[in-house]
RNA sequence: GCGCUCGUAGCUCAGUUGGAUAGAGUAUCGGUUUCCGAAGCCGAGGGUCACAGGUUCGAUUCCUGUCGAGCGCACCA
């Protein structure tokens, strides 16, 4: 029986038990509340958990809110978990806890392990988590970086609150971008062949095109060389437009090169995705599928998908192109499906992305966007209405870019001129962890201040060491002491007591409520900031006690305090897909 | 011009159904090791929560306005 106490202990039953005692007083007082609140107070002085219950009576009762405290805790049954309560402030009731409740929490997570601050909340539901997504037109930046350490933390954290994750990487390879680096790569392919091209700025300029461009010269030789007069009888001069004139080009280019056209554009796209994939994969950051653009041109769904929104009537036609009538549905102004070319928009795809989404079955979609495409969320979803869906399954989570800052100036960021930091560059100077770290511990709506030279010349600064070296810290110790940390699950935690180790407890107990509320709100750096909290109350109780005593009992009553605490590190530090060294 | 997101300590940032004396790191200053890892710990100073109104027992939090910042307003993705 007391077995089962210990393995069923937790905050949230605490809580329930404490909400408990106030329903039953305010039943007996013959007064009535339905939401009972209780809340962790910030000053430790005003006890474990507070209820501003009074509070919130005073209003419709017309009394003074202290009154109905009184009232509340005379009608209060007693308990033996609750040391002292009392009336405080403006009409709080503060309750403070026996300290010797917490120790039990200890063979509670040497028990579940890994499982410790899971739940099941998520019930199953399968989610789709859609992030990264950038174009395979070069190699990604810092930028990128952020929405993939966001994307698949956020994944984990929902993993562990019992959904269903499905991890997905949308790949554009259907569009124009992929024509212009298609372009690109056999412009400079030409300049290998020697040839002196007239490159358009506007072309994308990165050195990787150049070495696919030698790499395909270096097998293929002059095959697929053409006369440059042929497709560049005029430079791009003041007059032309400079789309007008890459188009031209990708024309030109498409017509001379015909079937060896697409050896390009599938060479680039390859060699783009695959060192994406790679670049990702290092990072920790892994996917349950690439989906193409391409295959929902091939399957015919944007065709279908067009057609049940033309079917509904929210289609038309003007100027030449067909337009969705999104202002119907929230949107600031309609939106073109088909252009005047004939070619459908990437909105004209992305309807039938999502709609794919939801035939596939989710029951929810989590879309990570940079935050410059948050004027994307109206038509979508406008949509996702439009075609008879549920649009509020889908939740579209903005991760602000990282502004980089370089010798204290900011740092251009373009993918086409090439001027920008990879984000391999990036893992290369501060390592994964930290880079993993330091981009989930802001909030993701926020704009991230990365100051490379910082990140650079001080990577021991980062907050993600004070972690490790607390993880490290207790792996020294357990090595230290030698014996088998199984055997400590029997340890008499009742022995913790002293005000360091009942602090550190609590932190270990808060862990949970920090996971689930991390997944209720789309929010890894709660996490993060959750993981300093315990490392803080480690530090501060490794400062303050011995581990490795004479006495026997209370040696291993410590040393299960600190095997407890480093399952919570770690589990913690893997949900944010950050390693877990032993020594630093 | 319109829309979205923001404005918290010198700097970088937490603070979530509105709660008590607004917190942490960093920087600055002062302590701390014959002892399990000092990448640690303990302490000090540092604030008109951009500004002005409003809602109420109570506002950093909600509403309105002003100022300031970023982003968006394509037959690009």
């Amino acid at each position: 029986m007391y077995k089962d106490a210990i393995v069923t202990f937790s905050v949230n039953e605490v809580i329930e038990h404490l909400t408990g005692l106030i329903q039953q007083a305010i039943q007996e007082t013959g007064l009535y509340q339905d939401v009972i609140e209780l809340e962790k107070p910030r000053e430790a002085t005003h006890g474990d958990y507070a209820s501003n219950i009074a509070l919130k009576l005073a209003k419709a009762l017309r009394k003074p809110p202290r009154e109905l405290a009184e009232r509340i805790l005379q009608a209060m049954p007693a308990s033996s978990w609750v040391a002292k309560t009392e009336v405080a402030g403006a009409g709080f009731i503060n309750f403070y806890l026996h300290a010797q409740i917490w120790p039990q929490l200890v063979p509670v997570i040497l028990q579940q392990k890994q499982e410790y601050g899971k739940n099941s909340s998520g019930k199953e539901q399968s989610i789709l988590v859609e992030f990264v997504s950038a174009n395979p037109t070069g190699p990604l930046h810092v930028g990128h970086g952020r929405g993939a350490a966001y994307g698949a933390s956020l994944a984990n954290i929902l993993d562990a609150n019992g959904y269903r994750v499905w991890r997905e990487y949308y790949v554009n390879d259907a569009g124009r971008q992929m024509d212009i680096l298609a372009l690109s790569t056999w412009l400079r392919y030409l300049e290998c062949c020697g040839e002196r091209i007239d490159f358009p700025p506007n072309a994308y300029q990165g050195t990787y095109v150049r070495e696919m461009a030698e790499a395909i010269y270096a097998q293929h030789a002059r095959q697929y060389w053409h006369d440059p007069a042929n497709f560049m009888p005029v430079s791009l001069s003041a007059h032309t437009d400079a789309d007008a004139h890459l188009d031209a080009l990708i024309g030109s280019a498409k017509e001379l090169l015909a079937v060896d056209y697409v050896y390009f554009h599938q060479f680039a796209l390859n060699e783009q995705l695959a060192d994406c994939r790679q670049d990702l994969a290092e990072f920790g950051v892994q996917f349950d599928q690439w989906f193409s653009e391409q295959t929902l041109f091939d399957s015919g769904l944007v065709q279908r998908t067009l057609n049940m929104l033309d079917e509904q009537g929210h289609l038309y036609s003007q100027d030449g192109a067909i337009w969705f009538r999104s202002t119907h549905f929230g949107d600031e102004k309609d939106r073109v499906v088909q252009r005047e070319n004939g070619l459908f928009t990437y909105f004209a795809s992305d309807i039938a992305y999502h709609l794919y989404k939801l035939e596939r079955g989710f029951d929810r979609l989590i879309d990570v966007w940079g935050a410059d495409h948050h004027g994307y969320i109206p038509r979508v979803k406008g949509a996702l209405k439009a075609i008879g869906c549920d649009a509020e399954r889908l939740t579209v989570a903005l991760v602000q870019f990282a502004v980089l800052y370089r010798n204290g100036q900011k740092a251009a960021m373009s993918t086409r001129s090439g001027e920008f930091v990879t984000l391999r560059e990036l893992r290369a100077e501060v390592g994964n962890d930290a880079a993993r770290f330091f981009y989930v511990l802001r909030k993701s709506d926020q704009h991230l201040d990365f100051d490379l030279d910082l990140a650079k010349s001080q990577s021991n600064d980062n907050p993600v060491y004070y972690i490790q070296y607390a993880h490290a810290r207790i792996c020294s110790v357990l090595d230290q002491w030698g014996g088998d940390t199984a055997l400590l699950l029997n340890a008499e935690a009742g022995l913790l007591s002293s005000e360091h180790e009942i602090n550190l407890l609590k932190t270990l107990a808060d862990y949970p409520q920090t996971v689930s509320a991390a997944a209720r709100e789309l929010a890894p750096h709660l996490v993060a900031y959750a993981l300093k909290e315990v490392a803080a109350a480690f530090h501060a109780c490794y400062n303050a006690e011995q581990f490795l005593l004479e006495d026997a009992l209370l040696r291993e009553a410590r040393l299960a305090m600190i095997l407890a605490t480093r399952t919570v590190l770690a589990n913690g530090l893997t949900l944010l897909g950050i390693s877990c060294p032993t020594y630093l």
